[in-house]
DNA sequence: TTGTACGCGTTATCAT
DNA sequence: ATGATAACGCGTACAA
């Protein structure tokens, strides 16, 4: 590989020069300016991570880390990956700032950012939805900091990097998923968060346009949707729910579960009634309690954000751009909503 | 993070004998080694690959890689993504050879072995069974060649890390689904390269157990197996074989492909026969030919051996090892087998 | 406008 | 047995 010095001997000027052309620094002869870009394009110069990581420390690059996960056991996995991840990266000089808070207040998520801000270069966020929030991070892009958001993307946000899962396509595997799996005639029960979780809306349109499209394209059967509860991710409240669910509409014989907060609960009260195996149970997310009940037989199939993969591309991302001053390839990365099942999830 | 010439400092000791400590060299004071180890233990020292990187260029370090990979579409994505992180590592200063054959031949691979050894430090192979390979792989290992096998892991081959897939659990995954999406009489067609393949093997073993597991557990209804045949990967065989077997067999009801050599063959005897939708089709691998055949409603999923993380991966060990001098976390990573549908494989 | 010199952490060589 | 010193590639402060 080609080096500032070899590209400085080519051109007859001094490393200093070449790494002015290279970081637009100016005061650079137009001329000579042209004939370092050009013996770089020819060469294909690209620096070496290694050096710029070396350099890079005297910066003490920090990146600040907030994540609304209390509670939630989606991130749980994303957290010990980031956390993996972080610890590579501590030997390269890399500090991380770990703030964490329970529930999706927009004031709260506001004062722990203005807490992080003045502390560190980059910042990867949950953002909570509000406009609060989005002004709040908008002003510190403006003002130089690197933003990284996870699993949710507020739309007018200027981040730098986008990482999560497409939901609508979620929603559609799990439409396709119970049309497969389930009964001809589904009569499906549905719960989510809440109304106002865009992700969990756009599962719901999801799943509705990937059965309609089954059907309309020949699959033998029919389906309905009984109902759409609201859990506020909780799982005795998703217990309740299911279980009154039951009794009014005997005739369930599908639930889908859009986020993992009410999963356990609905398949306690499916368990309850007696009901375990002979209704089809799409759920999202992998944790601990969804294994057990896959394979206890009572939730059938699972699917899985990558959360794993999450956690570690996002510190990934953060760590080239303070380190070795690479921006990423990809503007967002999504990930793949994978179906596990009892035989492929185990650990 | 604490460096060697902290470490240097606070024993009152020059960097290079902590060096010496550091690396096994020798010719350092017992009571002095003591203290360095026991202060790089306390301050938790870990190297910074960065300085490791800069220093690894000197040795030029080259990586070959050796792939069967001539006709086998499963190996285009694997080196896809290898090529991938070739390019980000070569601005390390890292360098590849590439080698690829057509089959399985255990001589020609040999030849390979023996054409590259000498020009690289780390070797990234998917090694043909065979003892003349075995043999020479051991030898070359204990000369300090740096051995990484990709999706084929030899018995008693002394290989530094493996990468690939669990495929007994890949059989069992496939075996479960068809449980979940088939006939609830099965009436199973069963195609695979070769008996003398052990992961064909293998899989096909999976599978069995996956099934009878299901079906003694309570699953409603029965399965047979009604025919298990070689297709040498080869599409025009497989086709004619699955034209055979419906003709014999009118009363087949699910076709399980176990490599990707075969899937498209069967897709259109099945299509031919004017059977697609009414036979469940579950094959490996997500090759551009099989999505089709799963968007046009032919194939109703297939498994995913996520070969880009394997490639990614395998490259990511050489590089660590030879660029950064530090062992993988783990003896081998085995990939997860992933389901795919229409509504999450597309791009 | 241009060149020089130092530091980042590691390895390796050469004196002592 | 030990210490000093020169690379490796890059960023930058400072001198010319």
């Amino acid at each position: 590989m080609v080096t500032i010095k070899q590209i400085a001997e080519l051109c007859g000027v001094s490393r200093g020069t070449v790494d002015r052309v290279i970081n637009k620094r100016g005061k650079v002869k137009p001329e000579k300016e042209q004939l370092i870009l050009e013996t770089m394009r020819k060469l294909n110069y690209s620096p070496n991570p290694a050096g710029k990581a070396l350099a890079a420390r005297k910066k003490q690059p920090t990146v600040g880390v907030l994540i609304p996960s209390i509670g939630v056991h989606f991130f749980d996995d994303v957290i010990s990956s980031m956390q993996n991840a972080a610890r590579r990266y501590a030997s390269y000089g890399l500090k991380i700032i770990w703030r964490s808070m329970r529930g999706f207040d927009e004031m709260e998520q506001c004062q722990l950012i203005d807490e992080l801000a003045p502390q560190v270069q980059a910042l990867i966020i949950n953002p909570v939805n509000g406009q609060a929030v989005l002004e709040r991070l908008n002003a510190l892009a403006a003002e130089g900091l690197y933003i990284v958001t996870l699993n949710n993307d507020l739309p007018g946000l200027r981040r730098h990097c986008y990482i999560g899962t497409d939901f609508y396509s979620g929603g559609r595997t799990a439409g396709a998923l119970l049309q497969m799996i389930g009964a001809r005639e589904l009569h499906i029960g549905i719960l989510l968060g809440s109304h106002k979780m865009l992700s969990h809306q756009r599962r719901l349109e999801g799943f509705r346009s990937a059965l309609e499209e089954r059907f309309k394209k020949g699959a033998p059967g029919s389906w309905e949707i009984l109902s759409v509860q609201e859990t506020e991710d909780d799982d005795i409240l998703a217990y309740e729910e299911i279980k009154t669910l039951l009794q009014e509409h005997p005739e369930t014989n599908a639930i889908f579960v859009i986020s993992s907060g009410a999963s356990y609960g609905a398949a306690r009260a499916v368990q309850a009634a007696g009901r375990a195996g002979s209704i089809t149970m799409v759920v999202f997310d992998t944790i601990p309690s969804t294994i057990r009940m896959m394979q206890a037989g009572v939730i059938q199939a699972a699917l899985y954000q990558h959360p794993h993969q999450q956690g570690r591309r996002a510190m990934q991302v953060a760590f080239e751009y303070l380190v070795n001053g690479a921006q990423p390839e990809k503007d967002s990365y999504i990930m793949r909503n994978e179906i596990r099942i009892p035989e492929n999830a185990e650990e």
